[in-house]
DNA sequence: GGCCGATGCTCTAGTCTCTAGAGGATATAG
DNA sequence: CTATATCCTCTAGAGACTAGAGCATCGGCC
């Protein structure tokens, strides 16, 4: 399979038309060349691109970062150091935000667990959220 | 202290002003009285209103879903159930992100404690990105 | 009374990563 | 030859704010 629609292109990297569109236009993935009729067609090399520009935004990583990654994939040569710094704030970026939603998961069960289904009035929902005192921790989600 | 300034309601409640001012335009919380100079007056109703609604948004309730919230609060002798299962969606969002972020967190370790510090040629960071079947699970972030 | 810095006002535009839809052209299958 | 699928461009919208321009007004101090 040497050149293909974008629709192909989209079933084989699981990215859908739009947004493959809306990558090219911001630059992450180089336009293609174009049929006669003005479709655009894609070679492999786009195929492997697109396959890690997806699986970056499936682990992530922001545009800009993914756009770093992409210009040290293509140079071999280079140290590492880069990506891996990358690679690491993203971990503990991810990390702080599961810290933040373990927090937030507890008020909620909370709040929940004691809701005995009645009147608003008694709603430990309602009055959970009227009153931060009612809080065990902090769960501010940044 | 009856009816204060903008700025005050804002220190008062840790929503910043001009988000104050946004949720005025969106609805979620009502237009105050101004003063004869244009100024907005707010009074204690505004101010619990609005520490419900910043309570609300930092356990990441969405907007849409603390409208109703706020509906009911002013209904106390509507049942709850609405409440409760809109609390328990949103636990049940948080906790499949949670999980989501865990099995992400876990490539991103492999990832970075793989790396070797060397030249891109090598690196597992880039390596990994490239080629999802490195990857131990299914990752996406939805 | 005059001045200054803080605070307030409105309005527009930008963030981020797409997603949806309009309105039209072309390709492919039967 | 027609029907349907795919493609094109362009604009607008999502969510929840945030930033900035340009101007009016307030409170406190001399």
């Amino acid at each position: 399979m040497e050149q293909m629609p974008i629709g192909a292109l989209s079933e084989a990297t699981g990215v859908k038309v739009p947004t493959i569109r809306f990558y090219e236009e911001i630059g992450l993935l180089p336009a293609p060349i174009r049929t006669q009729s003005n479709r655009r067609s894609y070679g492999d090399a786009h195929l492997q691109r697109l396959r890690f520009i997806r699986h970056a935004r499936d682990l992530g990583f922001a545009v800009d970062d993914i756009r770093e990654l992409l210009a040290m994939a293509a140079e071999p040569q280079a140290s590492c150091d880069r990506a891996d710094s990358i690679a690491q704030r993203h971990l503990a970026d991810v990390e702080r935000r599961i810290a933040q939603l373990q927090s937030l998961r507890g008020e909620l069960q909370r709040m929940v667990g004691e809701c005995q289904h009645g009147r608003v009035a008694e709603c430990r929902v309602i009055e959970s959220l009227a009153d931060h005192g009612h809080c065990l921790h902090d769960h501010r989600v940044a």
